[in-house]
DNA sequence: GAGTGGTCTAGACCACCTT
DNA sequence: AGGTGGTCTAGACCACTCA
């Protein structure tokens, strides 16, 4: 039974064009012209295999191509879909995902995967001001939108700015818990992003393939006093997040 | 000959750790140990294959894999380099691309690819509020860092701002002569960031693969009267950018 | 012209997700 | 249990780069 999606032989190779190009073309116009819809499956790599002919390092090729322009993602072992719309992240007007999210007519969850506390390295007890080895809490959460999960972040708190922290509930905002419950109020934010793969850990929790390209975003929060108040590695699938930032220029 | 790099056979599979990843951590460690510097060359492919006994197609899923990560790259068709260091980029000081690479110690250069007048489609009259088919500049540039090319650009300027631009040499600051020569203070930039993957026609300017993953910066700078001075999309390697932003929020 | 990566084929077996 | 993507092999020919 051919696919739906009415796939004509690959025509590359004649002209200069790879047939895997030729592929990802009928596919990316598929996407735009509404046959696939956000978060619909694609046919299995076998359907279009005999669907287009092409063999299956090729249809293969034609999928990494998407994936990388963020048109779809995968899901480990159970198939490719359509990504739906990346969401659009202001550092400048940080109010927490919760309200970044729903302010995009989006549905967002967290997760809290793990709350610990850690003896701090060097690295991070020169963040903190603290000597190494002072317990850190460490929380681990996974965030999504509509149901698909985007990010990963690890999350680093002084628990001697937030003592007992871990009784909150964790699953909402944990810059309003900080706010309300601490009066600890974030004027000051350090953002640092960088294009990433997803390590095997961090994949995994995201129900992705090790290697997926990724965006890395390290953000570092600071009171009046100077004091950091959250320390956090955001780690989000490349086609969920697009930044945006509007500001006047120092002078 | 064996390469100098002393691979072992990729000892995956017996584990549940795949081939691919193995010899991944292996170059890696290489490269982390400064067994192959910024830049160097790696052993090609049948070369890998030889020293590994694996095929060459896990060879390359090993290499696309590092690529992902920022640590290798590729020149088509020539073959797969160390990448140099990322340069850090922060729209809340652009000063400009030259100052800002020689600052971080590296040397960079500007070629000018083109320069048009185009008539202004219906979206980027709106964004310079004129009329659509005002004749406006293309300027198409391609950035180095350390004479390795780095991002390709496409700025658009109104004449009506800056006539004669075409007759200044635009290989160096365009902010600079938007300045001295135009007296166009930039006040206020707005930023976008996203990850995307880079056409075929950019790549072929930047000698890279087309799909090889990039980050796509759309800047827009305004003057204090609010009126647009650049709007400006700048396709970079994804290796060879990280955005840093340092910030008072905004109450 | 020799060597490189780029593209493509046609198989195979596996771990895991889904039903 | 059947189907999915994940991994891997062993070839082939091509376009292009580089010396």
């Amino acid at each position: 039974m051919p696919s739906e999606l009415a796939l004509l032989r690959a025509p590359g190779g004649e002209d200069g064009r790879p047939q895997y190009l030729a592929l990802r073309d009928q596919i990316a116009n598929a996407i735009a012209m509404g046959k696939l819809a956000a978060g619909a499956r694609l046919p299995s790599e076998r359907q279009l295999q005999t669907d287009t002919g092409a063999a299956r390092g090729t249809i293969r090729e034609a999928l990494f191509q998407l994936e990388a322009e963020g048109l779809i993602y995968r899901r480990d072992r159970s198939g490719w879909y359509v990504s739906p719309p990346a969401i659009t992240y202001d550092p400048t007007r940080w109010t927490g995902f919760m309200a970044y999210v729903i302010e995009q007519q989006r549905v967002p969850s967290t997760e809290v995967l793990s709350i610990d506390s850690v003896a701090a390295s060097s690295g991070v007890a020169d963040i903190f001001r603290v000597a190494p080895g002072t317990p850190l809490y460490h929380v681990t959460r996974r965030r999504s939108i509509d149901d698909r999960a985007v990010l990963i972040e690890r999350i680093v708190v002084d628990p001697a700015l937030a003592p007992g922290l871990e009784r909150h509930d964790l699953g909402t905002s944990l810059t309003r818990i900080l706010g309300t419950a601490y009066a600890l109020k974030v004027v000051r934010n350090r953002v640092d992003m960088r294009p990433c793969a997803l390590t095997t850990s961090i994949a995994e929790m995201l129900n992705a393939k090790p290697g997926t390209p990724g965006l890395l975003v390290v953000r570092t929060s600071f009171d009046a006093e100077g004091r950091v108040i959250e320390y956090d590695h955001e780690y989000w699938r490349h086609d969920a997040i697009r930044v945006h930032v509007d500001l006047d220029i120092r002078s």
